[in-house]
DNA sequence: ACCTGAACACCGTTCAAGT
DNA sequence: ACCTGAACACCGTTCAAGT
């Protein structure tokens, strides 16, 4: 009897559309922001649109595809950090930074990651809520270690990390002074 | 010789469009946010989508109309407070509070409100400047009494501020940490 | 002087027709 | 199994034609 294949293998020229969506993808959302025209993404990957919405139903789903490596790389960062803690402030803040520089990939992700929230059927949701539980986790160590307020959740943190991220979206004046808001930010929080 | 007029009395029907307008474009602004449908507005005025443009070339416009006048406000506000400073404290915490009000009033707001900040033509710039100023004025006497960072600018404020109201416009769960929030990022600021 | 809506160039999304 | 692009219902914005 013949061996089984409950997964196939996709179709050659599908894998190569698939790439060269994402290729194209990243180009435009980086040159557009993450509300860019899915048209132009089609058209830069020099594919038909009917294949953009077949590989990504929608634009989270591209999203998810382009960002999900990154993000599942902070959610383990933040395991270790939280597993070694030697000096949880510190980690903490600096994952945050890692965060926020993620976060500010593409212009408006951050309304785009914050928007998770109320929706779970977004593909973003999975990958968000991990890295928010693993930044959570950062965030408890700090906390007994009595370095960060206790009445500061994980949404909270989540919340404000995106604003940060957003605020330096919004006009040159304000991204020149992304690192001195964070740091405002980030004192309101400790103790 | 006869009466010079160099400013006519606008037509009756055009003064009646634009009450129309106005009030139609609160109405569907405060339902779907300040990037709402302009040819919605135009509908529910019962209105040409023309004279929606003749009387307000660009979105910008018709948010400087409908806000015009609680932004004057809330600038004479911080004049008066400025004066008056009992505890400076007290009064640019109290004033923030209420210029996040305003800026929450439609979705997407704050957003608008911060890319003033990058073209001075529109509209909105004027009234914005004028907010911004007039917080600065309670800044400066928070910090000169010692009770707010030295490092802290009238834009940081500003970009803050608004960025507060933007997460609470994000999702119902942080709607509900909004004051929290608020305290939080206020703390940060504090010497 | 002012109003109107068709016209244009764009969207996101779907789906019948192809290979 | 997958690709394609026309089709549909929307945008913002402009402007010739009307009153």
């Amino acid at each position: 009897m013949s061996v089984e294949q409950t997964a196939r293998a996709p179709r050659a020229d599908a894998r190569r559309n698939r790439d060269r969506l994402l290729e194209a993808g990243a180009q435009v959302l980086a040159e557009q922001g993450a509300g860019a025209s899915l048209r132009d993404v089609a058209r830069r990957a020099e594919v038909g649109l009917g294949t953009l919405y077949r590989h990504f139903p929608n634009r989270e789903a591209l999203l998810e595809a382009l960002l999900a490596r990154r993000f599942e790389e902070l959610a383990c960062r933040a395991g270790e950090l939280a597993a070694e803690q030697d000096d949880p402030e510190a980690a903490l803040v600096g994952w945050l930074r890692e965060f926020c520089a993620g976060a500010g990939a593409y212009r408006d992700l951050p309304g785009t990651l914050l928007a998770t929230l109320r929706d779970p059927a977004s593909p973003l949701h999975a990958s968000c809520t991990a890295m928010r539980e693993a930044g959570g986790g950062l965030l408890a160590a700090a906390q007994r270690a009595g370095r960060i307020r206790a009445d500061v959740t994980g949404t909270d943190l989540f919340a404000l990390a995106n604003a940060v991220s957003w605020i330096a979206d919004q006009a040159p004046v304000l991204a020149e002074r992304s690192e001195h808001l964070f740091g405002l930010v980030v004192d309101g929080l400790r103790v």
